[in-house]
DNA sequence: TAGGGTTTT
């Protein structure tokens, strides 16, 4: 740390300005077709370029942005070079019309009923809605590739709506079919899919709004716990924005999608699992809807081998195709049209999953932003990332739309940087003498987060407001990042995971400091091993990253690496269908009615190893049997929102008569980051990291993690009952009717208090009640508990979690070690606190955030909920049990 | 001796 105080002059000095790129359409946002934010801001753009510190940048810069639009409209014709449908940006024209001709360019502001007509007919995308609604009605699958701020989510759906599309293809479809049929109930629904629930929800409302709806009429949203659709009836709502996981989860009881008549996939380039599996699952479904006679050849990306077995499934689920088909003509299923939403070009991918889809580009809003790449690889870029914020603050004016976005790794670093960057704007201060008065003022100023500011790693210094970001912050301090900066602050400086990529967008940001890397999970699917670690980012992740800039103002984007670093990057982040343990999805599959998950049409196919992995967990818990086939415990693991694991500790429990135990420890382990753990890297102000440790043992079991996780919950529940009786009854009845309890039990004193993460313990409630429900309905007795009977409840946790079991090595013997490692070129170690785990023979150590980390004596076995390799191979979530318990 | 980010009838 000190080293990194003293080399401050380093960084961004080192930076300098780049020639513009002239292939690369990510490099510069770029003004687009009509709308014109940007040459108002030409002279706060220059003497922002000069951080970079020379004559020869301002230059460049100013010219840069000059080039940046034409190079931009040259990247927009690349786009037809990528062999897919030609589509002009200026008129949306695509070879896909066809033969139809076509006349009007936009929808008449007459279509657009209800508020925001200026707002509305301002976007982007209302250039192209004509264009796109005609692409809609006359294509199966269609693209649109539009960066942030088009529009696209918002209005697309509105302009299928509005246009009486589904209506009429159903009355079609009808009369097709059998004129007899009563009014058409089916395909009159859009459905939007988000890889996020608060995205899901805004966007329902933005949407009512605009339509000038109450929300759950025709407009609503349907996430998991929070279902505003359908208030006024049956299908009453033509457009639900849902999560992709709940649109997964109604695919299980239809897979035909019977009520929609329009799917649009959107964000479709973050790959998410979800998404990625909803690719399958709506071509499938639209294979069956399909009008189209053609039965054999629907079926694509089998690779089929020369195994009867494998043949055999596919046999069955080409037959289980053709009963959809059946299914969807008796019912005179409209087809099912599908919009692919896409920022990105991933286009080749697209296109060769659903052929002759026809592709249309929009243009966002999104002011340029000027991309800087440093000239010097740096080997610490948690200095380069102070110096060059520094530097941004002595060079740059502040005030509003002057904020600076730092993306790192995780929460150490970010701690790391934050206590860094305070000391040296202290130093600054000292040096310019600025008004001593005006940290105090700033203080008194926040209202409601004074607490924050002392006890996390917030601060303010010299006028500016450090602010952390990231997942496992509790939620009011996460605040301080989206509030408008308190009086007396003149800048704020947001150091973020890619919380901030994504998930959460802040207003203001003008520079974006950019280190590069990222964690990412990986799953090794031969070990079942899980591991986190820092790696680059992809070009597609850098670009969203530097958008982060561009949303209010011009922008500046500091990438701490260099452009041939850059160059290096990989296109786009591996999906993480390949990343991840694909149980769940296998035993989702399988209650679709899919028998070969391996002839399943994936848009990126997981490795056969991945999904025979899967399949041998699902064959160990009982859920499918010897012939692959799902059994009818299989069929219960299903219906309950868990991984399969899990899902089988839930319904072992009914034989140990622990249910109420168990419910709460499942929900527990669903939410994660209950422990809030403060203040480790960076400076901590009044031994904040040994409060959080002294109160988090308070609720630590001798036995484990799995029992200290009950403990937490009974403690506030207990808090719950004592302080809000009133609300806890009102609570109950609300969640009753399926509805989020987070805002009547948030407890705030109680987890400040105890360091707990108050939201993820809310979400713990919510998840333990829908749960209660599902294992209600299952003929489970939800209230058997094991009261203080806690080895029937230990013995329930070893026979749910028996896959998952390690143990102690004898003390006395030595463990290989690989040469390099951390030990110092020894080659042996003392096998004291090692475990072997029972399945894959791994050595392995307990996770120092377990309970039972460092316990003398060391349990001699235990089983685990995950194996995790970080800085070397951990076991986490552990909990002692005897060995033989598990033969019985 | 240490936890990127999502999400599920």
């Amino acid at each position: 740390m000190m080293n990194r105080l003293g080399r401050s002059s380093a960084g961004v000095g080192h930076i300098r300005s780049e020639s513009t790129p002239s292939n690369d359409d990510e490099e510069m946002n770029s003004p687009n077709g009509g709308l014109t934010h940007n040459a108002a801001l030409a002279d706060d753009y220059t003497s922002a370029a000069s951080i970079g510190g020379t004559a020869r940048s301002e230059k460049k810069s100013k010219k840069k942005r000059k080039r940046g639009k034409s190079s931009n409209s040259k990247a927009d014709d690349g786009i037809s070079n990528e062999g897919i449908s030609r589509s002009h940006i200026h008129t949306g024209m695509t070879a896909d019309f066809g033969s139809k001709k076509h006349k009007k360019s936009v929808l008449s502001p007459l279509h657009l009923k209800g508020m925001f007509i200026n707002e509305r007919t301002n976007l982007p995308v209302y250039q192209h809605s004509a264009d796109i609604v005609h692409l809609i009605s006359n294509n199966d699958v269609v693209l649109v590739v539009a960066e942030t701020g088009s529009g696209k989510s918002t209005q697309i759906p509105a302009y299928v709506h509005e246009s009486g599309l589904l209506k009429i293809s159903a009355k079609a479809a009808a009369a097709n079919v059998s004129s007899h049929l009563p009014k058409q109930k089916y395909g009159r629904t859009i459905c939007v899919t988000q890889p996020r629930r608060v995205a899901a929800i805004t966007l329902a409302k933005r949407v009512s709004e605009e339509m000038k709806c109450i929300p759950g009429t025709i407009v609503g949203h349907r996430v998991r716990f929070d279902d505003t659709t359908d208030v006024k009836g049956h299908n009453t709502t033509k457009i639900i924005y849902a999560t992709d996981g709940m649109l997964l989860r109604e695919a299980i009881s239809d897979p035909l999608l019977k009520r929609y008549g329009m799917i649009a996939l959107d964000e479709a380039h973050e790959r998410s699992l979800q998404t990625d599996v909803l690719f399958g699952v709506v071509k499938r479904a639209m294979a069956a809807r399909k009008r189209e006679p053609e039965r054999h050849k629907e079926i694509e990306n089998v690779q089929l081998k020369d195994d009867a077995d494998e043949t055999l499934y596919f046999e069955k689920d080409e037959e289980i195709l053709i009963r959809m088909k059946e299914t969807a003509v008796a019912l005179g299923l409209p087809p099912l049209r599908v919009c692919v939403m896409s920022a990105t070009l991933d286009v080749d991918t697209f296109r060769s999953f659903f052929p002759g889809s026809s592709m249309i580009k929009i243009p966002g809003r999104q002011y340029p932003v000027q991309v800087v790449h440093s000239d010097q690889i740096y080997e610490d870029y948690i200095d380069a990332a102070l110096n060059t914020v520094i530097n941004i603050h002595k060079n740059t004016p502040d005030g509003d739309g002057s904020d600076v976005l730092v993306f790192l790794t995780g929460q150490d670093e970010i701690e790391d940087l934050a206590s860094l960057l305070k000391r040296h704007l202290e130093d600054l201060k000292n040096d310019n003498s600025v008004d001593q008065n005006v940290k105090g003022d700033v203080v008194q100023n926040i209202k409601g987060i004074g607490t924050s500011i002392n006890s996390g790693c917030s601060m303010i210094t010299n006028g500016v407001l450090i602010c952390v970001l990231y997942a496992s912050l509790p939620p009011e301090q996460q605040m301080l990042a989206f509030r408008p900066k308190p009086k007396g602050c003149s800048r704020k400086v947001i150091l973020a995971t890619n919380i901030a990529e994504t998930s959460v967008t802040l207003d203001g940001i003008r520079y974006v400091v950019d280190c590069g890397k990222h964690k990412s999970r990986e799953y090794k699917s031969s070990t079942g091993m899980e591991s986190l670690v820092v790696s680059d980012i992809s070009k597609a992740q850098a670009a969203q990253r530097m958008g982060r800039a561009g949303r209010v103002s011009e922008g500046i984007c500091l990438r701490l690496y260099t452009k041939e670093s850059y160059d290096l990057l990989a296109e786009t982040t591996v999906p993480e269908i390949l990343r991840v343990n694909l149980a769940q999805v296998v035993l989702q599959l399988k209650s679709m009615g899919i028998h070969d998950p391996r002839s399943f049409s994936f848009l990126t196919p997981p490795s056969a190893d991945s999904i025979r992995k899967s399949f041998e967990v699902l064959a160990a818990l009982g859920a499918i049997d010897e012939s692959m086939d799902l059994t009818d415990y299989g069929k219960e693991m299903s219906q309950l929102p868990l991984d399969p694991i899990y899902a089988n500790l839930l319904l072992q429990s009914s034989k140990f008569e622990c249910v109420s135990e168990i419910l709460t420890v499942v929900a527990m382990l669903s939410a994660e980051n209950i422990f809030y753990h403060p203040g480790r890297g960076g400076d901590d102000q009044g031994g904040l990291a040994a409060r959080g440790a002294a109160a988090h043992r308070r609720f630590a079991s001798y036995e484990g993690d799995l029992p200290t996780l009950l403990n937490v919950y009974n403690a506030w529940r207990k808090e719950a009952s004592y302080t809000r009786t009133g609300n806890l009854r009102k609570t109950k009845q609300k969640i009753s009717k399926g509805k989020s309890s987070s805002a009547l039990l948030s407890h705030g004193d109680w987890c400040t208090q105890n360091f707990i993460n108050g939201r993820a313990l809310t979400r713990a409630h919510d998840v333990r009640s829908q749960l209660s429900d599902l294992c209600s309905r299952l003929g489970m007795d939800i209230h058997s508990s094991c009261s203080s009977e806690m080895t029937t409840f230990y013995r329930c946790i070893c026979a749910g979690l028996f896959l998952q079991v390690a143990s102690r090595l004898p003390n006395s013997s030595q463990l290989q070690v690989k040469k390099n490692s951390r030990y110092n070129g020894a080659e042996t170690i003392p096998s004291r606190g090692h475990y072997k785990t029972k399945i894959g023979g791994t050595i392995v150590s307990v996770h120092p955030s377990s309970t039972l980390f460092g316990r003398n004596p060391a349990p001699k076995c235990v089983v685990y909920t995950d194996l995790v390799h970080t800085t070397r191979m951990y076991i986490r979530g552990t909990t002692q049990i005897r060995e033989e318990w598990l033969n019985g």
